[in-house]
DNA sequence: ACAGATATTGCACGCCGTACAGAGAAACCG
DNA sequence: CGGTTTCTCTGTACGGCGTGCAATATCTGT
């Protein structure tokens, strides 16, 4: 219907291109956290007026959104879309790569579980996913569930994880995290809260990867009972 | 140290509470979306000046924190404390009662995992969990963990859930918002995504009650795995 | 009555997203 | 080639945000 795009169009160059903002952004998200990457931000960044970012996205959701995107490319398919591999390992293969992107860069955590993740990246992710989960043996629409099922504690882990810190900037290195989460919570009261008292060793690895690969494995425990007869 | 509350001090008297602006704000956050609770509208609606709510509490953080633990004081306990009852279903309980709870008012949902949630009621929800899942036959190491995993999944499901939505407000009815997934998950491109294609339909319902439940009882038969020998 | 503590205000600063109008550059048509 | 069209980018501005500062009004204890 409509000429997407056409060509030889009049008016100047453009002296900008999509992925130079998205570039910023991202720089910027990296540097001072979550809401860094502001539009005026950005535009100081690439060397521009602040609206003139609105030549090439519609409005601030727009960039977050290609951001989104941007993102999810980012994975790395080729570890995990083996199918001579056994389907846990690939499942944890993707587990695992998404919470390293994610947790490399926190300031990126929430705008990612800020919308809904619907564009091409996000559904070849999805169609992996069906893929393995397929793989191991499981009915369609069983693995549909599935997928959502991990999805959800994929993000769910790294969202808690990354709120548990309240700086800007990298995450600090995981055994500091530990440790000062240890320090909270030894002051937890024994005589109100006796059995969180005594969990307050493990409660303060809820960050780890330990934690988060036992949650997953549980998860796909979970999931493999769909496959025997009940 | 301190005396932490001297009672008969001089000045004027407060002509709000602590109550009051958390008020205004919850009402604020259920009428207008996540970002209707600033500092401006809420001294606004309560009828002093913006900085005034300086008085009550520190910083707009401090709104926050206050707000998720007056949040999560409302669950009601009465409902799955009976120990009596099988813990499977206590934990059922509890799980629909925070997802009620949150979707009932989706501004908030952002708010409480935007930030860790150590205050006293949720270390109370804490307690209660290691209680139930103790209750289960779990050691105290996989009953904590156990206990963090479902957290994650209660509050992952819950925060994709809402960042489905754009709109402010109180969320639509449920068979609303599947039909509008229906319609966005049928332009699914077949060949590029065939199994995504094909799973559309039960994509379209992972906001429902029943893929809620269904995710929560796969993490359960994995927890419950544990209670097993290898 | 007075002194000191406190609640609240008005004003200000520096951010934010973005709407609007205009200047300048580049491609098209004649 | 000139003129027209179309596009990019800028300056300016508006309303909103969180919040710091100084001043004012109000209360308590001496």
């Amino acid at each position: 219907m409509v000429p997407p795009i056409k060509r030889g169009r009049p008016g100047p160059r453009r002296s900008l291109s999509q992925d130079d903002i998205l570039d910023a952004a991202l720089g910027l998200l990296d540097e001072g956290g979550q809401n860094a990457a502001s539009i005026r931000a950005i535009a100081a960044r690439v060397g521009v007026a602040p609206n003139a970012v609105y030549t090439y996205f519609p409005d601030k959701a727009a960039v977050v959104k290609a951001l989104v995107e941007r993102l999810l490319g980012r994975v790395d398919h080729g570890v995990f879309a083996d199918r001579g591999q056994p389907w846990r390992q690939r499942l944890e293969s993707l587990a695992l790569e998404l919470r390293a992107l994610l947790t490399a860069h926190p300031g990126r955590v929430t705008m990612m579980i800020g919308g809904p993740m619907d564009g091409p990246h996000a559904l070849a992710l999805n169609e992996r996913l069906l893929e393995i989960l397929g793989d191991a043996g499981l009915e369609p629409t069983d693995a549909a569930r599935a997928a959502y099922l991990v999805i959800v504690y994929v993000f769910g882990s790294i969202a808690l994880e990354v709120a548990d810190v309240a700086t800007a900037g990298p995450l600090p290195p995981e055994a500091e995290r530990v440790a000062t989460r240890q320090s909270a919570f030894a002051a937890t009261p024994v005589e109100r809260f006796p059995r969180s008292a005594a969990a307050a060793g493990v409660a303060a690895g809820y960050i780890c990867t330990e934690q988060y690969l036992w949650g997953l494995h549980r998860v796909l425990d979970g999931i493999t009972g769909c496959t025997a007869p009940g």
